[in-house]
DNA sequence: GCATGGTTTAATGTATACATTCAAGTGGAA
DNA sequence: TTCCACTTGAATGTATACATTAAACCATGC
């Protein structure tokens, strides 16, 4: 028998991870307005697994469910990314110290340093794309190593909200040379067991990160994405 | 007519409150398992409103859906505490410095300064309950004045998951006098903006209320809730 | 006696039919 | 023409019937 590619999914998850992809691939723009039947259809299964989808997927603040109205998809404003980076800030920073006080094994940061050459390689490539990608990679793992499952959880959350604003503004950026040096200081400071420090320059790396942002979507007028 | 006191809400609305409720007040205790059907029924209402519920409230991790074997009450132990803790610890003293920085006017602190009156009063009394309601108030309105409504979101959800655990302790620690001191602290420091006052005497507020907690469950073996 | 394979069954997962509700359209009267 | 009440319809919200699935049970053979 041939590798068994699906592990048969319930349709209620595989609707969510298909709403996920229309929202992120802009098949399904910020603002649209979409009736679960036209989901439903779309995907090819009944109303009730799209709309659970949909549900789980508002939790997420992802979209809104509304009456008679079909689910919209959030648009995010520049307000909502100065609250989401807010977060993230902190609860990463949060991670970084965590981390440092763990002591890891030089192996356990091997995750966090391959992401980091992966920047490196993208950014001397030019690929913004596999930069954005190993930067996700990056934060992921660094939330990961903090220990906290909530953090995690949150992180990811957020993560996802801001998706879309950070992929308009990937070709609009100046290339992020600083960036890697911070990552660098900050697993350096992990390794080093100096919490404060990770904190700090983890700290200081997503205020600068969201500073770019913020300033690159007002100077272009992107008040909603 | 006499005044409409229902607003019309949806059954699965309804099933929400009800659930939650039927968990706080321990009617569904941590850990046990019940089949959809058997909550339909308790509701009277049919599975379909029930399971919408049970799937929101999954993802606010307070209960966990599994295949054919009913929803779980989700136990709350020693480390999930330690991370929610650690979570609001963050979340709360980053509010308590915006909310220093933004030179609130005095009406603007007056919730929050009754909450801490309603604490003083009720600690006068012996009224441990009271105390925890009004304690948090404070928290929440101290969120809130931080201006960031995802953070409101999540020291929600952070708060509705440790206060099953919460209540249990709250015949078995010492009066919380010391509480109220560092209560007031914030709140001076906020009103004075001075923003690192407020975040480093919060954040040392909640770290010793952490540590409370955590002794008194591991000191009467309690590791799950 | 134990392992093994099929059958039963109880529960979720899904489809669908129906109820409800709000908004838009329609018609009549001022 | 405009306003208001009524009708109508389209979409969600809900109930229910059905499909699916995995665990438990039972029978059968070694």
């Amino acid at each position: 028998m041939p590798s068994q590619a699906q592990k048969s999914k319930s349709n209620s998850a595989i609707a969510v991870e298909e709403l996920r992809n229309l929202i992120f691939s802009g098949a399904l723009p910020a603002g649209s307005d979409h009736l679960e039947s036209e989901l439903a259809a779309r995907l090819g299964m009944s109303r009730t697994p799209v709309r659970e989808a949909a549900l789980l997927l508002e939790g997420q603040g992802l979209l809104q469910v509304r009456a008679r109205k079909g689910v919209r998809i959030l648009p995010i404003s520049i307000e909502d990314m100065i609250e989401i980076y807010d977060v993230l800030t902190e609860l990463e920073s949060m991670s970084a110290a965590k981390a440092a006080e763990k002591r890891y094994a030089a192996e356990d940061l091997s995750t966090l340093e391959i992401t980091i050459s992966d920047m490196e390689a993208a950014l001397a490539a030019g690929d913004r794309e596999a930069w954005a990608a190993a930067d996700d990679a990056f934060h992921t793992e660094l939330a990961r190593l903090g220990g906290n499952s909530r953090v995690v959880t949150i992180a990811a959350l957020m993560g996802d909200q801001v998706r879309r604003a950070k992929a308009v503004t990937l070709y609009m950026r100046p290339l992020p040379t600083q960036s890697n040096k911070d990552h660098r200081s900050v697993v350096e400071a992990i390794r080093a067991g100096d919490a404060k420090t990770a904190h700090d320059v983890h700290y200081a790396h997503r205020t600068a990160a969201k500073e770019v942002l913020i300033n690159l979507l007002r100077q272009n007028r992107m008040h909603m994405l």
